[in-house]
DNA sequence: ACGAGGATGCTCT
DNA sequence: GAGCATCCTCGTG
């Protein structure tokens, strides 16, 4: 299997838009104690400016007050994990994006397995078809063993980072995000069509047309 | 196939 | 105390 070099930081510190879309059939990669594990990214999310569903909604970063906040480090420096508890229970990824000083985020929602899939079916026991080990967000970092101990890592270098991926002619769509309340008519998920490992959920505002290639 | 409901703990009001 | 960027199980059809 190649060894292809992180995508660097320069791909992370821009819009958070353009960086979610672009991690459409990136790679995924986690050099765990148990092995290499990876995925190429079917499913992202991005979060950003003027988003009340952003975990930096409503904090300003010159406030001191705020720096204290859980939101606080999506102003931080770009290509920087963000991994959080999600409803008490799951470990959910981000990267953070934009330039130091502008919150942004792209959540990734799924990915489909390229490497070590016998260790991530280890690690999710129960699980009887391949395309739920990692079909969502909470079971992604499942099935790779990403917790908060990642969060602040640095994605750009091992053992948690992303790189190109096999060019493939996929098509890739615009929905609103899953599972949140405020913000939900914006369309910043992005996602491969038809592809099983898409996560299940339904946005509240339904799928439009996108492109016809990932890149 | 799909929907309802429970688990579970951190963050902010 | 309310509200979560979720997942799983167990109903019904």
């Amino acid at each position: 299997m190649v060894e292809p070099p992180p995508l660097d930081r320069g791909f992370f510190e821009r819009d958070s838009l353009a960086v979610a879309r672009e991690l459409i059939g990136k790679l995924l990669l986690y050099d765990a104690p148990e092995g290499r594990l990876s995925g190429r990214i079917v499913e992202t999310e991005a979060y950003g400016m003027n988003d009340p569903a952003c975990h930096a909604w409503g904090i300003h970063p010159g406030v001191e007050a705020h720096t204290k906040r859980r939101g606080f480090a999506l102003f931080g420096v770009p290509g920087t994990a963000y991994v959080y508890l999600n409803y008490g229970m799951y470990w959910l990824l981000n990267v953070v994006t934009e330039p130091e000083g502008v919150c942004g985020a792209v959540l990734i929602r799924a990915i489909e397995p390229v490497e070590g899939i016998e260790i991530m079916r280890q690690k999710r026991p129960g699980v009887r078809r391949d395309r739920d080990l990692t079909n969502g967000p909470g079971k992604l970092t499942l099935a790779l063993g990403i917790s908060g101990d990642m969060s602040g890592s640095d994605l750009t270098r091992s053992p948690l980072y992303f790189a190109e991926g096999p060019t493939t002619a996929e098509e890739i769509a615009t929905s609103g995000r899953i599972g949140i309340s405020a913000g939900g008519e914006l369309p910043w998920r992005f996602y491969v069509v038809e592809n099983p490992w898409v996560s299940p959920g339904k946005p509240s505002v339904v799928a439009r047309p996108g492109s016809t290639t990932n890149r």
